[in-house]
DNA sequence: ATAGGTCGGTAAAACGTTTTATCGAATTGT
DNA sequence: ACAATTCGATAAAACGTTTTACCGACCTAT
């Protein structure tokens, strides 16, 4: 609790400059229709500089009731994926002028209050959605506050402002990859039925397999959740009960395919000579499987950043925004993709 | 660019209940030298639950010069050591009333500049500077700005409030666990020297050698970074010098660790029955490696939460903190550990 | 000469709280 | 019965901006 020196506030600024508190502000804020002496522009700037003048937010907010600050709200932060999604926000955010007001969900709190909580007590200009849970509650909640929001990561029915990557591009083009490599049946490790990636994603598979001229196989197709032992358990169901056994994995998450990897390498199974693997979504976890793993790197931090400044566009202009995809998608090739048998 | 419609203000609450503004106010803040009659603090209450009522936080702030939220600025968001952090720190946050503010130091970006502008525009209550970069001029420019902050998972010369894990107990620790299954030659991948908890940890390696009645050899530490190819060179630099070859190793990172059992698996040394490995806090990757690594797990997330707690006491008592150490430590068990030769 | 226009600003209200100072009514002590 | 005290409030200033409305001086065209 120090004694806090006192910062310079634009009265200061005003009678150093000797013009009005007005004429201050309105430089300041580079207010276009406020026609000022160039001589008299440049001391306001100047003697602002010098006093190290900062507008105080909290005047400023009041009169203006903005609040020039974005809420994110994210489950599971210490997940890479929206870790990066935050950072692409912050950065936009903080090119704009605003800043990111974290908000984590923890297990046992409602959505709902979490987004009431950053509208209504602090007040944010708008609220990022980096991940919806449920999306009937959830976005009649978001609409009831009438308040600005992007979904990210998600979309919704009913919502028009959302970015995401390109799920089922991705997908497709992890399925063509190995196509390409040669393999002729190719599994799907799934997420949720009801999770909005993961039905991008398995259509995006059947996508591949068609352009492919590949039979799509239900019994290929497993659902693994998005844990390590979900991923286990459908690579140890697959194993069981396809037969020929493919060649080819598609993983729709990094753990799944690490928990698909554990199993296969205690059933004795080669990566990639016996069977090869590709992940969704790059991250680090992709380097320290044995083997590496390849995946399909996707532009998660753009996300947050296009969500994020589409958002402030949408504050300051009130411009419509239709949603958008983030196409760019690259296979980081690693150790764990190969021709068949080798 | 909703129409925005107009939250209850004060003034509404105190109309709708018949009393003075002020009343409210203090009645709503639970101010303990108002007297009031329990019926009109009633009144006013549920008029204000039934309004929905929510100070503004810009007005609130201006009259106080309060904004009631905390800066966090972190390195690598997506390293989940900092997400864990954050959690806690939010968590802290959440709980006491005050939100949380994200800055994240991009690789160009001057940590001073972060500091200057969460303090200065943002007008943040304190800092919690999850990392400081340069010890040096982190922290003469934290002393300058004159404002509440806290050092977490890091100590500095001339800073009393910090809140930090036991690095050195935990690493001692996790030798201790090594040598009790047998081992008799313990080597060490180390951080950088210049960082603290590389330092503490190194410490911590020779206070378990000692405890253990080992001898410290310098040919077994070798510095490794925090990278997986840093843990990979430094393991291939251990294979060629070390002669025995130690049956153990302390790794000071996961990213680290990982890297080494790369080196370890090409070079035919099977972990554990050759090469025993435990690493240095626990998180996702240890659970992917192959074998599935052994960690000391630390109390990040309370680190994170103390540090945000008791940065608030000393915010609100202008109380003095004299640092903390979190000292709960624990080995995790898995799968890269073992006796001596199996 | 004077009406109108442009230039270069200013004065002051308003934003929604918190808090200091004050005040009337009820109670108590003498 | 009257002063003093306590109880239960209230009025109004202040916080630092932004912005609306206005103003005086100078030019210019009739």
């Amino acid at each position: 609790m120090k004694p806090k020196r006192q910062s310079a506030k634009i009265s200061d600024v005003a009678k150093a400059a000797g013009v009005s508190q007005a004429a201050v502000s309105r430089v300041m804020r580079g207010d276009a229709s406020f026609v000022v002496r160039e001589e008299t522009r440049k001391r306001i700037t100047d003697v602002a500089r010098e006093l190290n003048y900062q507008p105080n937010p909290a005047a400023r907010g009041l009169r203006t009731s903005r609040s020039l600050s974005l809420g994110i709200v994210v489950p599971e932060l210490d997940n890479p994926i929206h870790a990066k999604i935050i950072i692409g926000a912050e950065r936009a955010a903080a090119e704009r002028g605003y800043s990111l007001l974290i908000a984590h969900r923890d297990d046992g709190m409602e959505e709902t209050a979490i987004y009431e909580r950053l509208v209504h007590r602090n007040r944010v200009d708008g609220l990022i959605v980096a991940t919806l849970q449920d999306e009937q509650v959830g976005v009649s909640a978001l609409k009831e506050l009438e308040h600005p929001f992007v979904l990210v990561n998600r979309k919704a029915r009913g919502v028009e402002h959302h970015v995401v990557i390109n799920d089922r591009g991705g997908a497709k083009r992890a399925v063509a990859y190995l196509a390409t490599l040669g393999h002729q049946r190719i599994a799907h490790l799934s997420g949720s039925p009801a999770r909005y990636n993961s039905i991008c994603r398995l259509e995006g598979y059947r996508d591949g397999l068609q352009e492919a001229g590949l039979d799509f196989d239900p019994a290929l197709v497993v659902e693994a959740g998005y844990t390590m032992s979900g991923g286990a358990a459908a690579m140890r169901k697959l194993l069981d009960s396809a037969h020929p056994r493919p060649t080819a994995l598609f993983a729709s998450t990094l753990m799944v395919a690490a928990g698909a990897m554990g199993v296969l390498r205690e059933a004795g199974v080669r990566i990639p000579q016996d069977m090869s693997i590709i992940g969704f979504n790059d991250g680090a976890i992709a380097d320290v499987l044995a083997p590496p793993l390849t995946t399909v790197r996707t532009p998660l931090e753009n996300m947050g950043y296009l969500a994020a400044s589409s958002l402030i566009n949408h504050i300051q202009d009130g411009g419509h925004f239709a949603g958008a995809m983030l196409k760019d998608i690259e296979i980081v090739e690693r150790k764990s993709t190969s021709a068949p048998g080798g």
